[in-house]
DNA sequence: CAGTATCCTCGAGGATACTG
DNA sequence: CAGTATCCTCGAGGATACTG
């Protein structure tokens, strides 16, 4: 892609930045680093081949680093202190779309595997219960498009969080039943809880531990625009904790 | 172009923000209300039919509201409120451009008459003096893809100030002769007037005039920062007071 | 001036097969 | 697993001509 041809200091970041996928490759290396299949599970609609000239363009331009793994093939992907400075701009995208992107969500746009993944990685570990807590997942209305299972599995067990596609064997604690884009919606806090009589989100479970994955997870009865973290999971703690 | 298929709000923003030129033209917005034409010649390598394009584009999502002139043909294009709120992140970009693109300008960046725009849409009318003030700039070094002249004009006439490309035939106080890239990235404040022995920019004029000049245009001895503002002539006035 | 309509190009990026 | 090499497609967007 040619360059907008102007010494103007937006029109030289656009140049970098605003790069078909490479602003959701960053969003994800705001994560910490990681390695090449880590970033494909998160987006799964980008191809190989061009996730990793993305990743080599970035490094050209100073804001990722590839490092050799210390064992194995492949590499570590992260950000520079550069790439560390667009992650502002990262959540004020972010918080752009939670005001204005609330109404144009489309079926293609909702994937369990990844709101899954979001969900997790925007859990702080200071809420972690204290034995292992299990939470089945059970999405009615996933688009055709998308290959992946209605249920899903979270294993918690402080410090780590299993995601599973298969009955980890676990006794359940609760069970959460929704259409995809309800429980969608509902996480990211654009309805509330209490306003889907129409299309509701059944809970399952003993009452005080609905409650508690109800908190562990940031679901409320009213709407209310999700304090997202794009950073590591030590950001996560201390923003979230 | 195909979404991301993601309900996160990164993506979805960089769905309409992230697009080929498309930050451009919202920066362009940002300086208030503009016509067809304006915008035209603010992005000289944009095409027509792609500008056209984009701005349509833009008012389906809300974004840019598009009004017919109250008289002749052709409309009026400014940002809605939505518009607005992608101010804060046209700063961003631009302070992180200030910070890490300072090295990677180009020969084809560089544009006298962008340039020269751009200086005059950061000079607060407050600065303006009293009486006509004409300053001429000779630039060296133009590249050969610019067709553009080597001689320009600023004439400030409070509240105005008239950008030529012919001799306005005023006396003049002022003439600043220097590479063009010298002067764009002097006035940027990636490099100080002070340190470009090598290429200086030579100020011809009463002693008293040039200093007025270097005032106005915010040139200093010493690299510093340039605060830019991205908003419309109120907003420069109350930022640059 | 302020765009729109039409045609055409070329290059971004997907698909596939391959490698250590 | 972690990519790279190669080929090919298709659609973004440029060029041109046209309109009120």
């Amino acid at each position: 892609m040619p360059g907008y041809g102007q010494f103007c200091p937006v029109a030289k970041t656009c140049e970098l930045f605003a790069e078909r996928w490479t602003p959701l490759v960053l969003r994800e290396l705001c994560c910490g680093p990681a390695q090449f299949n880590d970033l494909r599970r998160r987006l799964p609609l980008m191809s190989k081949t061009l996730l990793a000239q993305r990743l080599r363009d970035l490094e050209q331009h100073g804001v990722v680093s590839i490092r050799e793994k210390p064992a194995g093939p492949g590499n570590i992907y992260a950000l520079t202190p550069a790439g560390e400075d667009f992650r502002p701009i990262i959540q004020a995208l972010s918080l752009w779309g939670q005001r204005y992107t609330k109404n144009i969500l489309q079926p293609e746009d909702l994937d369990p595997a990844f709101l899954l993944m979001s969900v997790r990685g925007q859990i702080p570990r200071s809420a972690h219960p204290a034995g292992r807590f299990v939470i089945c997942f059970e999405f009615r209305g996933i688009p055709g498009a998308r290959v992946a299972s209605r249920r899903w599995w979270f294993v918690i067990a402080h410090p780590e969080i299993e995601l599973c596609m298969k009955n980890p064997g676990y006794e359940v604690d609760v069970t959460i039943a929704a259409s995809l884009e309800t429980f969608t919606r509902a996480w990211m806090g654009y309805i509330g809880l209490a306003e889907e009589a129409a299309r509701p989100i059944a809970f399952e479970g003993a009452p005080q531990a609905v409650e508690r994955a109800k908190a562990l997870l940031g679901l409320h009865d009213r709407p209310r625009e999700r304090r997202l973290v794009y950073g590591t999971a030590e950001m996560v703690d201390a923003e979230l904790a």
